[in-house]
Formats: structure tokens, C-alpha cells, sequence
RNA sequence: GCCCGAUUAGCUCAGCGGUAGAGCGCCUGCCUUACAAGCAGGAUGUCGCUGGUUCGAAACCGGCAUCGGGCACCA
């Protein structure tokens, strides 16, 4: 026995052992087995064929729930069988550092301690973080750990470690190179909780019950409006000035024009917003307004005169048919205001508080603003109406507020030219990329990449990856402004480098080294880093390569296992990672070419390079994975996602402590049968119970219980010692068994390979359960126990082998028994594993299904008697003569050659068997070719004739639905010729056991 | 508004052209020396509704209903 097997079975004669499986104790020791012998730590020189996942990196914001669990267990259940298939093996683990949420998290603890993070500055402020990082992402890897995660944990990887900031810095400065990346003033999504710039993404649409506030703009005299005012949105002018005269459906003649308007009426949601108004549009086509188009508007509270403008974005229909336009604050304003040349007049500042432009209302927070506006414009008697209006407000994923559009001056990455690339990936005539599974998620994806907006990368905010850009503040009067010049460059030496070739006056680089040395040099370059960091999802966009060394391309990881085979992940994050990880590749690493000079070129030397991987040539094989397995997300008992926010998360480790880290790895797969869809978990918060991994964990007792049998009868040999069975020495049990393991290891397999991992679990749940356990064992159990050395030999080679392969086939579900089972059984040594075996070849001469229905019959009988003793008053435990009535040679000999089988099985004192049944017998009815009867004493009949009715009813019944297909004339000629055969034998067949049954109810009267 | 799922036994879900399955639960009986976390036997469904295609539909197509999700969004 292995070392580390002491609460594993142990061959009979050692004692007591357990009725029970003990997970606990057995998971811990194997896991620190497979780690202290490096089992999943690959050589990427080593051979074998590459099979690749990198996982997701979950966020280090304190723990992970049941949808971590849910994806480690499918993730470890693919790499598992890879490596079960000879593989080269690279599951590579990690964690994200998730900017925003953790920054959010420590900036509350900061302030509950009465201090800001400003207080304590930037370097204080890193220590707080990288402990919190130490602290979460411990946590976050022991609990993979405790699930068995078959992951290399030597090329553990975190998104800001200082290899992935390598990355990082490399991606910025070669998109910025190819003109991928830009810096400009737009407006963005400004979350003023955390104080940043967050993307699309990052905002969430919720409908709230808000006010349709009416106002009154009035319109400047004629006289005193300085046409001049007009004269900035003169473009506007043409296109509205006359309605198209060959549209006259255009000008309703209804709608005479009004020469008396003095006044507009506009409806906004916000009316804070007013104060930043710069004009208002009307619908070009909207005769009511034609004429007013290029008049001015003097915009009450503030008194500026702002244009008309005519705009085919406003809906003559909604409302009044005139918008207030507010370019600063609004995204269709935005587009409105380029359109006319319209100021954009900011009226707000980061922290969401009105500014000096507001007036009068500066410095109230912008929803005081608003009330105070409202109340402002109702004092001067311009507040037409109030209407309730429900509508969606854009909220910040993280700061739980409204985000602010805000005129800001962000980074930005030019999407369209890589989404254009992925589209092209995914319509590769030679098949998709990456291959969305389910396939329908990739019309998800694809809807995404088309009319995809530029994305904001840049963040105000500390923890993360540092911008490398370097502004030239001296061009700019020592402060950074949109207009500042900057370089990119990898690090603040380069930054010197570039700005001095560009910019350079002499000296400044020792004024940079000697600080105080002031030189004459009229304006000494002065270089600032900008303060902020990067979109977190700007370094998870990097991951399936920065974490195998790129940009350096000696690495040997990265020749060896990229690109990845597939991605596993929650359909989420599809556009957050899925779709940035694709665009990013398409941008760093499309030209990937081992002739390239430079850092990355690739040295010849190194054995990476001329080992014959995958072909770079490939075509779009820079996709990252060529496979995206999309799974569901875990619901609770009430079906609602469960989430940290939400407070309705399960900590894994509860379960697992209850059951153990297979069973609920077990429960999670084996629910998961329809992929892509949601799972719930039976979960009851009150008994931290789930009956869901419960029967799993009854599984796995099972199995240890199969196992501790077959320890028990194997007399001390193991599947080696004993050798191959020999066809010739079969019996029907063996034959049925080992034919059914050929096909169970070859479907599993596909179904392992197809990412179908519910259909395997419970594939192999069947094959365990009802044809090792129950069918099998039990019918060897008289040779196993017999005396006969030979019988006994035969059998303890089926059963070995069987269940040796079962173990294997079961791994990568359920690691920890299969592996500790395994040793057991096989006697291997502590220093080898389950885990680094090959899958199951049983030999192809024994399938045969004509073996498997010759055994189904005795299943049958085996079923039939029982049901027919229970149906009895006998006595479980009295044994009786039982007689079983075939006319069928083949059958007839199937029971001589399984007498005392059978007899042991039904509790016979003596089974028989005859062609037809004997008069005073107690009959029942296998199928139409077989019958078995009971000597009983004629009693309790009832029940009996019952039964019997109710099976007549069911045969009639059928026979009347085959009758009459078969009468139908179509189904006759136009049905293949086999379903009709098929269809006939059946009726035949329901013929004569409904003769059967009428006959057996006419003798029980 | 656009797109996508789901609707099958009491519950959770498979099945996706040949006439309905599993697990749990339920009923009955068993401490049968691997396992009561077990064994044996059993009951349970007009497969959401409605048209159509087909010899044949739970499955394929159209419509409807209910539930859920995603995207977009007019002040």
C-alpha cells in the first residue's frame, strides 16, 4: 500500500475499515502530493502534444463564490482528461487585480478610519493594497487549491505583477505606435463615486421613476438678437430652411406657421443641466419650428443667447418637439453640438457638484442643483409642467451612482479596426475563431464587435498599471492640459530619451539626474508621468499571452502553448475579456513573424524554437483559443445569480467541508448537462445542506465502497498481477461488463472531448452505479466467494480490470477518490499518480451486444421474480422453488449456465427452468418469450390480478397505437423499411404478452 | 424597440424526427457479511397553448402565452 493511502481502503485482513468514505483527510493528502511531485508543472520542451488554458483570473476583492467553483470544476475536468489523453498539459493559474472594486474597497476602510487615501499618499497607500492583495489572492488560491485544481502553480500569475506590467507597457506603447491608441478630450462615463472615467461596459442601464420637467426658453426679440449668434450654426440653416417641395407629406397643412411664438418649450429629465445649454434643436422637417431655425434663445438663469438649430435627431413627436442641447453633459447633445458648432460649457466638476460655470448655483451637489434649478425656474414663472416619466439612468457598475457624461481627457483605443479583424476570424470559411460553445454565443459576440465604440482605458484612479506616457509639461507652462505634448515609452529613462530627441534643449537630462543644478537654459524640459492607471481589463485583455512571456518571444511557453485550446468562461464577461482578449491579440500579435528583429525575435537557439509546434502560418492563429466554452451562471434556490452583491453567494468551502471537494466538483459537472445553461443549487441556508451534492457525495461513498470490496475479494492482487481476462473463460456477467466498458470509455471520451462534461458525469454515474455495482458484482459474487481458483481468477480479472478503468475514466471529475481508489487497487507506488495515467483502451474484441441482451434477459428474469415475490405474501428472506419458461434454446442454456447465479439472486431454494410453465405455479411475464413462476401457496392474488390488468391495459393500448400505424398505408410505403420491421416485431411482440396476460388472469379467475 | 434562452414526473433537469428518461422526493418491503450515504420492488407526465410540415412531432417550422437574460434607448 502507498504511503499516503491511511484512510484509503486497505486489502482485507488489516483490520477494521471504514463504512464510509472520509473525503477530508484524503483530499488534503493528495493534493500536497501532486504539488511536492510537481505533477502539473509541464516542460514545455517535453513532448507531447500542447493542450493550453489559461484560467480566469478571478478578481482579488476577498473570496470566491459557487461560480468560481462552477468554473474550476468544468475547467479541471477538461485539463484533467487532456492529460489523461498523453498531452503536454499548461493549466496556468492566477489572479486580477481588479482596479476599481479593490480600490473602492480599501477607500472605504481608509475613510471609516477617518483618513482619504490622498492623506496618505501614494506609497502608504500601495502598501495598504499589495497587503490586501496578499491577504485576498491567499485566500482566493487556497480555496482553488481545496478544489484539486490540476493547475501549475510555479507560473502562478497575477495582472500586476511586474512580468504582466512588462506586458502591459509593451501593448500600450505598440498600439499607440500603430495608432491604435489616442489621447483626446470627449465625453466619457464619469463615475463621481470613484472618481474616474469608467467604459460603456461599466455602466448599467436602470429604469427609475424620474420627471418630464417642461420649460420655457424664451425667444430673443428679432431686434435685439445679434444675428451674428447664427452665424456658428449657419450649416444648420440649409438643410432646414426649406422643407423639400417634392415631400409634401412633409408640410402638413394643418400646421400654419405662427408668427406669434415667443417662446420654446423644452422637456428634459435633468434640468441641472440647462445651465449648459448652448442651443436648442428642433426636427428640420417640423413646420412648426421652420421658421424660428436660426433664431436665438436667451436661456433664462443664465442669459445667454443661445441658437435654433435644426437637428434630424429630435422627434417632432416627443414632447414639444424641441430639445434643450447640452453638449457637455449629454452624449446625443454631444453629437448634436458638432453637428451645429455648438461651445460645450462644462458644468459640473469630477466630484459631481455644480461648478464656477454654473453661476449661482455653484458648488450644490447636482441633485441639490436640480431642485434648486426647478425651484429657480418656478420663480420666474417659466416652469410649464411636471410629468412623472420613467426612464433608464446610466449607473455606475462599481459606485452604485449615476455616472456623469463629462467632457474629459481620457485615452481611448481605436476598437474598429480590431474588431474588423476578429469579425473576419469568425467568418474564416474554414471555420470559425474562436468556435463559440454553445455555438450560439458567438452571434453575441459578433453584435458586439459590429458598431463597437472606441474604449476608454484610462482611469483616475492608484492601483494598477501606471499609463507610459511621460507629458512634456514645459511645453505646456509646467501643467498638464489636452494640449500637452507626451511621449510613450517603456520606461522614464526611454521617456528622457524620446522627449530630449523631440523636444530636447541641452541639459535637462542633468538637470533630471542632479535635481538642483540649475542650468540657464531658457525652458529645461520638464517630464510628468501621467497620474493614471489603466482599465484593469486593458492587462486581463493581455492574459492569454502576457502570462506566457510575451512580449518576449524566447519564451518558450509561449511557442509551446499559445495559442490556448480553449477558453472556459461565464457568457458575462464575453465582451469584457472574451472580446478585448481577441482585439488585443489581433493588434500584438497578427504579425507575429519569427523573422521579425528586434526584442522579440525569436532566438534559434533556444529549443522552443525548433521544436515543430503548431505552425505559425496558421491562419488567424493568433485568436488566443481556438475553443470558447461558454457555461451558465449559478443560481440560488430561489433561481436568482448568485453574486457577492446580491449576499446570496455560497462559500464553496461549506459544502466542501460537508461533503467534500469531488462530490460538490461532481454535483456542479453533472448538472451542467445542457451547456450554456444557468444551474440552480438546491442550496438550504439553513442546514448548509444541498441534496444535489449530497447524492454526489453518496456517489463517491459508492465507489469507495465498490473499491473496498473488490479489495476484499481480490486477494491481494491487483489488475497487473492478475493479468488480462481470456475471452474463453468468460461468463455472461464478464461479457456484458467488459462490453460495456468499451463503449463507456470511447463515448465518455467524446463526450470528455466535446466539452459535453454533464453527459459524461453521468454516463459514468450509470456505468458505476447500475452495471459495476449492481449488475455486475452481484452476479460474480459466486465465483468471487467460490472456491473454484480458476471461476475466481476470471472473475477478479473483470472486476479489476473494469473498475481500475472506471477510476481512471472518473478523475478528472472526481480527482481525489479516483486517485486514492486507484492506488489501492492498482498497488502503485505514492510516487506515481492516477493523474498523469492514460485513458482506458479495453480491448475492441470485447464489445459485443449480442452479449449484452443475452445479459439483459437474466436482468430481466432477475426483475420479473422479484417483482412477482413482492407481489407474493412470501417472506423476503424464505426461499422458495422458482421455476423460469422459456421456449428459446438460447435462453434455456443462458439459465443452466447461471443457475446458482440466478437462484442467489432471487432467493430460490431451487430454480428450474422448463420451455412452458407447470400447472399451480404463481407466473409472470418477462416478454413475450419468457415467463417465470412462483410455488407458492395461492394467496394475496389481488395484488396479482391487479398488476396483471395494468399490464394489459398497457399492452393494449400500445397495440392498438402500432396497429394502426401499420394499417396507415403512408407509413407503410413511406417510412424506412427498417422502422416498419421494427414496428411490426414490436406489435408481434405486444401481441403475444397481451395473450400471455389474458391468459393469466383467466386462470386466476 | 432588437436579439437570445427557457417552458417535459411533486422538485431539479436530460432527451431534440420512430411514440418519454435520470437524480432527488414519494409508496412498499428489506439490518441479504462492499455500501441504510445502502438493497429490492413500485407509482407518477393530454412533454406551455395553437396552427403547419411529415407515414410519424416532446423534438422541425409559424404564431401565441408565461418566465428569464442580453443589447439599444427620445429629451
Amino acid at each position: 500500500m502507498p504511503e499516503p493511502a491511511s484512510s484509503a481502503p486497505t486489502p482485507a485482513g488489516e483490520g477494521a475499515l471504514p463504512k464510509t468514505y472520509d473525503p477530508a483527510g484524503t483530499e488534503a493528502r493528495w493534493q500536497a502530493a501532486w504539488e511536492a511531485a510537481g505533477a502539473f508543472h509541464p516542460d514545455p520542451s517535453a513532448a507531447g502534444e500542447p493542450f493550453a488554458v489559461v484560467i480566469p483570473p478571478p478578481n482579488v476583492t476577498g473570496s470566491l463564490h459557487m461560480g468560481h467553483a462552477f468554473n474550476t470544476a468544468l475547467i479541471d475536468t477538461i485539463v484533467r482528461f487532456q492529460r489523461l489523453q498523453g498531452k503536454n498539459v499548461l493549466c496556468l493559474p492566477g489572479t486580477d487585480h481588479a482596479s476599481i472594486a479593490v480600490q473602492t474597497i480599501l477607500e472605504k476602510q481608509i475613510k471609516a478610519e477617518g483618513a482619504s487615501k490622498e492623506d496618505l499618499g501614494r506609497d502608504a497607500f500601495f502598501e495598504r493594497a499589495w497587503a490586501w492583495k496578499a491577504h485576498s489572492g491567499g485566500t482566493i488560491v487556497g480555496q482553488l487549491r481545496r478544489l484539486g485544481y490540476s493547475v501549475d502553480w510555479k507560473r502562478e500569475r497575477f495582472t500586476l505583477d511586474p512580468g504582466l506590467n512588462k506586458s502591459v507597457v509593451e501593448a500600450f506603447l505598440r498600439l499607440h505606435e500603430q495608432g491604435l491608441i489616442y489621447r483626446g478630450e470627449y465625453l466619457v462615463n464619469w463615475c463621481p463615486a470613484s472618481g474616474s472615467a469608467v467604459s460603456d461596459l461599466e455602466v448599467e442601464m436602470k429604469e427609475v421613476e424620474g420627471s418630464l420637467w417642461h420649460l420655457r426658453y424664451p425667444l430673443t426679440p428679432l431686434e435685439d438678437g445679434p444675428t451674428g449668434a447664427t452665424g456658428a450654426t449657419g450649416t444648420a440653416g440649409a438643410p432646414a430652411a426649406a422643407p423639400a417641395p417634392d415631400h409634401p407629406n412633409d408640410h402638413p397643412i394643418d400646421h400654419p406657421v405662427d408668427h406669434s411664438i415667443d417662446h420654446l418649450v423644452v422637456a428634459t429629465t435633468r434640468p441641472e443641466t440647462m445651465l449648459g445649454d448652448t442651443g436648442v434643436a428642433v426636427n428640420p422637417s417640423d413646420p412648426r419650428y421652420a421658421h424660428l431655425v436660426g433664431r436665438s434663445i436667451s436661456l433664462p438663469l443664465v442669459g445667454r443667447q443661445i441658437p435654433i438649430v435644426a437637428d434630424p435627431h429630435v422627434d417632432p413627436a416627443f414632447g414639444t418637439g424641441c430639445v434643450k442641447v447640452t453638449p457637455a453633459h449629454d452624449a446625443n447633445d454631444f453629437a448634436i453640438g458638432q453637428r451645429h458648432g455648438l461651445p460645450q460649457i462644462t458644468v459640473m466638476a469630477k466630484d459631481g457638484s455644480m461648478n464656477a460655470a454654473a453661476g449661482r448655483f455653484a458648488g450644490l451637489d447636482r441633485f441639490e442643483a436640480r431642485q434648486a434649478v426647478v425651484a429657480a425656474m418656478e420663480a420666474e414663472g417659466l416652469l410649464v409642467k411636471v410629468e412623472p416619466h420613467r426612464h433608464s439612468v446610466p449607473y455606475s457598475d462599481r459606485g452604485k451612482v449615476p455616472v456623469e457624461p463629462l467632457l474629459s481627457t481620457q485615452w481611448f483605443v481605436r476598437t474598429e479596426p480590431l474588431a474588423a479583424r476578429c469579425r473576419t476570424a469568425l467568418d474564416n470559411p474554414a471555420g470559425a475563431e474562436p468556435r463559440f460553445v454553445p455555438e450560439r454565443w458567438s452571434k453575441v459576440y459578433r453584435d458586439w464587435l459590429t458598431d463597437i465604440r472606441d474604449w476608454c482605458i484610462s482611469r483616475q484612479l492608484w492601483w494598477g498599471h501606471r499609463i507610459p506616457a511621460w507629458f512634456v509639461v514645459s511645453e505646456t507652462g509646467g501643467v498638464i492640459t489636452e494640449a500637452t505634448p507626451y511621449v510613450v515609452a517603456r520606461d522614464e529613462a526611454e521617456a528622457w530619451a524620446k522627449a530630449e530627441a523631440q523636444f530636447g534643449t541641452a541639459g535637462q537630462a542633468a538637470g533630471q539626474a542632479a535635481g538642483a543644478v540649475g542650468l540657464a537654459a531658457a525652458q529645461p524640459l520638464q517630464l510628468e508621468q501621467d497620474p493614471d492607471v489603466l482599465d484593469t481589463w486593458f492587462s486581463s485583455g493581455l492574459w492569454p499571452f502576457s502570462t506566457l512571456g510575451w512580449p518576449d518571444s524566447g519564451a518558450a511557453d509561449l511557442a509551446k502553448w499559445y495559442p490556448t485550446n480553449v477558453l472556459v468562461t461565464g457568457f458575462d464577461i464575453i465582451f469584457f475579456w472574451v472580446a478585448r482578449m481577441t482585439m488585443l491579440a489581433g493588434a500584438l500579435l497578427h504579425e507575429a513573424d519569427p523573422n521579425r528583429t528586434g526584442p522579440d525575435h525569436l532566438d534559434p537557439a533556444h529549443p522552443a524554437a525548433a521544436a515543430p509546434e503548431r505552425p505559425v502560418g496558421d491562419r488567424d492563429s493568433w485568436i488566443p483559443f481556438r475553443d470558447v466554452y461558454i457555461h451558465g451562471l449559478v443560481r440560488d434556490e430561489n433561481n436568482r445569480k448568485m453574486s457577492k452583491s446580491a449576499g446570496n453567494g455560497i462559500d464553496p468551502l461549506l459544502l466542501i467541508e460537508r461533503y467534500g471537494a469531488d462530490a460538490l466538483r461532481f454535483a456542479l459537472v453533472r448538472e451542467v448537462a445542457g451547456a450554456g445553461q444557468d444551474i440552480r443549487l438546491d442550496y438550504d441556508r439553513k442546514t448548509d445542506t444541498s441534496a444535489t451534492v449530497e447524492a454526489a457525495r453518496n456517489f463517491a461513498n459508492k465507489l469507495f465502497n465498490a473499491t473496498r470490496f473488490a479489495l476484499m475479494n481480490l486477494g491481494g492482487e491487483t489488475p497487473a498481477s492478475l493479468g488480462e481476462p481470456l475471452l474463453a473463460e468468460l461468463e455472461s456477467e464478464d461479457r456484458y461488463i467488459l462490453s460495456r466498458l468499451v463503449r463507456t470509455s470511447s463515448q465518455c471520451a467524446e463526450l470528455y472531448g466535446s466539452y459535453r462534461l454533464g453527459e459524461a458525469a453521468k454516463l459514468l454515474y450509470e456505468f458505476a452505479w447500475n452495471d459495476l455495482c449492481d449488475h455486475y458484482i452481484e452476479w460474480a459474487k459466486p465465483r468471487l466467494f467460490g472456491d473454484d481458483p480458476a471461476a475466481r481468477t476470471t472473475a477478479r480479472r473483470v472486476l479489476a480490470r473494469s473498475l481500475e478503468a472506471l477510476l481512471v475514466m472518473l478523475h478528472p471529475l472526481m480527482p481525489h477518490l479516483s486517485e486514492d481508489l486507484w492506488h489501492a487497487v492498482s498497488g502503485a507506488e505514492a510516487t506515481e499518480f492516477l493523474a498523469l495515467q492514460r485513458w482506458p483502451q479495453p480491448d475492441q474484441q470485447w464489445l459485443d451486444p449480442s452479449h449484452e441482451s443475452a445479459f439483459q434477459f437474466g436482468i430481466d428474469a432477475v426483475r420479473a421474480i422479484r417483482n412477482l415475490r413482492a407481489l407474493s405474501a412470501v417472506k423476503p428472506s424464505e426461499k422458495l422453488p422458482i421455476g423460469i419458461h422459456t421456449p428459446t434454446a438460447a435462453r434455456q442454456a443462458f439459465v443452466v449456465a447461471n443457475q446458482g447465479k440466478i437462484a442467489r439472486l432471487v432467493g430460490a431454494s431451487e430454480l428450474h427452468w422448463e420451455a412452458e410453465p407447470t400447472a399451480g405455479q404463481l407466473l409472470g411475464i418477462v416478454d413475450s418469450d419468457a415467463q417465470v413462476g412462483l410455488t407458492v401457496p395461492q394467496q394475496s392474488l389481488d395484488a396479482l390480478r391487479e398488476r396483471l390488468q395494468k399490464d394489459l391495459v398497457k399492452s393494449e393500448k400500445e397495440i392498438a397505437g402500432l396497429a394502426g400505424r401499420l394499417a396507415n398505408p403512408n407509413f407503410a410505403g413511406k417510412a424506412p423499411a427498417e422502422v416498419v420491421a421494427e414496428c411490426q416485431a414490436n406489435l408481434a411482440e405486444a401481441q403475444a404478452q397481451a395473450e400471455l396476460l389474458r391468459g393469466r388472469l383467466g386462470e386466476l379467475g
